[in-house]
RNA sequence: GACUUGGUAGCUCAGCUGGAUAGAGCAUCAGCCUUCUAAGCUGAGGGUCAUUGGUUCGAAUCCAAUCCAGGUCACCA
């Protein structure tokens, strides 16, 4: 138990036998007491004054009485100030807590609790190579599945690909008409940035296509436009002429926008996707061979992406394997009246009455939607595993769909559909705004991570510490410094708040990154190499200075740490911790000389606050997926 | 329009289950390498916590309204 748990049960425990009333430990905050006052542990007492009707100073006097009293060996001695009761723990306790820990590797991590969790997380489009927002989502899952398992519970991560569909079918066009046969292997070009690379030609084809319709539609040619999509554009551009008239920019915008969406879906090359997407549905083996060719070349593109950044999965789902899933569910919603039947023939789930609105989960042709895909898959995966909760790391312009995927699942009577939690994290934004494909502002992950390992290789030159070491101990060290460097950035902020990506600050060693954290764990390794032995004498330590405790007490607030990155889904609670340690621990290191201490008991203190921090550096780190090196 | 998320130092972010004088990092300025790695440390300046009102002993934190910004509201995925 953390020593904030212990004071408030002390507490409760306290408050109780004094005053004979049942008080819990939601009746008084506890805070670590500022630096300014004297003391460890501030009890804050007002409202207590308020249920007791007496001071401040009567109660605290009692209070701080009784627990020192019937517990020396954790209060050696309190005060108050105003309505604050400061509690001091002895330092007998700090360095009891170092001794029992400080060589205990899993220090922080739970017992196996027997619950099972799902995280699927990354799940890429097979049409283009990863770029920076999914490089904050796979950080983000395997983080949160690392914590997870550090919080004991047993952890398959997955991933669902969406390797079929209409983008997928555009590369596939545009190859066909362009590429002359061109391979990964006969243009050097990486797989997935090949297939990518169509799918952009394609898109510009596109582009061209509908512009010149709308041009046609300027000059009111709409000799293009034929049934439904006729009427539809007539309807646009009366309401379009009348708009013009009272200046409703937001609306006009609005309307040509749809205007060039209807264009988009109007051109030949949109067609011949389209049909690509049918003959695939049918199964047609010209389309199949060609579909799974350059599926091919993507997942090798991946593999070498994934591989690089350290993410794995235990199971992958292919969304051409589970595209049919949710039809069964679909008959048995209609059998107990969750789901109802328009005229058209249309299957709907009304969810009005939860706020949201009516939501289509069987087209008129009998086929299945995006959602009813989902629900087919949350079933699979608790019917494959048995887990108990299920995590998904989508952007948070998925809320929406998570929302009703967590209602109808609810409604169907799913088992664990409570568990169905959706880490809803932000966009990543640039310095110069947001990400576009289609104006080719995206940053692409094999780059980004190309530029964060050139980088600490030149900064690690110039410092020229590491002259010594192998070529492959350095190539090594390098994606060390430069990956942990990337994944501490895209960690350390709050996963659901929109982001900043800021190229300079990115390629920062300097303060608040990974390669601070890092280095101050090369400098502890480094002593420890010349002073390796710790003896095994029990030491009580009586006078610990100011910024030796400093480190204890955050080293004692490490399992609190897990936890609450745990219950909140959030890795930027251990990334603020663990700087936070590094930042503490240097202060210490500068002020204060392990090797050459004032004592021997001091030395031992010293050499076990430095293997404690280490570990406990070198723990946190990996529950974000970074390496610590030893030295750097 | 409806729903939703956010607005804290020049920039990027903590703090939000109400507590003492609002914190980091970057940037700026001033210092510290004959002793354990200076990718480090020490110090300084920098704030109307979007605005207004409310709740109370006490509000960046809770409530309401307003302003600004993002997201969603497809028989796309």
């Amino acid at each position: 138990m953390s020593i904030v748990n212990t004071i408030k049960s002390h507490v409760t425990a306290a408050l109780s036998a004094l005053y004979n009333h049942p008080y819990t430990e939601k009746d008084f905050q506890i805070n670590q007491t500022k630096p300014e006052f004297e003391g460890d542990y501030t009890i804050v007492m007002f409202s207590l004054v308020k249920s007791l009707k007496t001071s401040p100073e009567v109660i605290g006097d009692a209070l701080g009485g009784y627990l020192v009293q019937h517990h020396p060996d954790l209060f050696s001695d309190f005060n108050i100030i105003k309505g604050f009761l400061n509690l001091s723990i002895p330092d007998t306790f700090w360095s009891n807590l170092l001794q029992e820990n400080y060589s205990n590797a899993a220090y922080g991590h739970k017992e196996k609790n027997g619950k099972k969790v799902m995280v699927e997380y990354s799940s890429p489009n097979t049409n283009k190579p990863l770029h920076l927002g999914h490089l904050r989502n796979n950080f983000l899952g395997w983080s949160v599945a690392e914590i997870y398992k550090a919080s004991g519970y047993d952890v398959i991560k997955s991933c669902i690909v969406n390797d079929r569909g209409i983008h997928i079918c555009k590369s596939m066009i545009a190859w066909q008409k362009y590429a002359n046969g061109a391979t990964p292997q006969s243009t050097g070009i990486k797989g997935d940035h090949l297939v990518g690379d169509y799918y952009v030609r394609f898109e510009n084809d596109l582009k061209a296509e509908s512009q010149i319709l709308i041009n046609k539609i300027n000059l009111a040619d709409l000799t293009d436009f034929s049934g439904p999509a006729l009427e539809k554009l007539d309807k646009l551009l009366i309401a379009l002429t009348k708009l013009d008239e009272i200046k409703d920019e937001e609306k006009i915008d609005k309307l040509h926008d749809e205007i060039k969406e209807l264009a988009r879906n109007n051109t030949k090359v949109i067609a011949e996707a389209k049909q690509m997407l049918l003959d695939w549905e049918e199964g047609k083996p010209e389309v199949i061979d060609l579909w799974k060719k350059m599926n091919g070349w993507v997942y090798e593109g991946f593999d070498i992406t994934y591989k690089r950044i350290g993410s794995d999965f235990d199971k992958i789902y292919y969304e051409s394997n589970t595209y049919l899933l949710g039809k069964s569910i679909v008959q048995q919603g209609l059998d107990k009246n969750v789901f109802f039947k328009k005229e058209d023939g249309s299957i709907w789930i009304d969810l009005t009455a939860d706020g949201l609105d009516e939501k289509l989960v069987q087209r008129k042709d009998g086929t299945s939607v995006y959602i009813t895909q989902d629900i087919g898959l949350a079933l699979q995966k608790y019917e494959e595993f048995k887990i108990d909760s299920s995590i998904y790391v989508i952007g948070n312009e998925q809320n929406y769909h998570m929302k009703v995927l967590q209602l109808i699942c609810k409604k169907l009577g799913m088992p664990n559909a409570a568990n169905i939690l959706h880490l809803s994290y932000g966009m990543v934004e640039l310095t110069t705004g947001k990400m576009k494909s289609r104006e080719g502002t995206v940053v692409d992950a094999d780059d980004l991570v190309d530029e964060m390992i050139a980088t600490s290789q030149r900064l690690t030159e110039e410092l020229g510490k590491v002259k010594d070491f192998t070529e492959a101990e350095l190539r090594d060290l390098y994606e060390t410094i430069g990956l942990g460097a990337m994944k501490f950035y895209l960690l350390r902020v709050d996963p659901k708040k929109t982001m900043v990506f800021n190229p300079e600050e990115s390629i920062d060693f300097h303060g608040f990154t990974g390669p601070f954290v890092q280095y101050t764990h090369a400098r502890i390794k480094s002593i420890l190499r010349k002073e390796p032995i710790i003896s095994q004498e029990p030491i009580e330590a009586t006078d610990l200075l100011k910024l030796e405790k400093e480190v204890i007490v955050l080293l004692e607030q490490y399992p609190d740490a897990i936890e609450q990155a745990c219950t909140e889904h959030n890795p930027s609670a251990i990334a603020m911790y663990v700087f936070n340690l590094a930042k503490t621990f240097n202060s210490f290191y500068v002020e204060h000389s392990i090797a050459n201490a004032e004592s021997d008991e001091k030395k031992q203190l010293r050499l076990q606050l430095a293997v404690m921090t280490a570990n406990v550096l070198k723990s946190g780190m990996e529950l974000m997926g970074i390496k610590v090196p030893e030295r750097m």
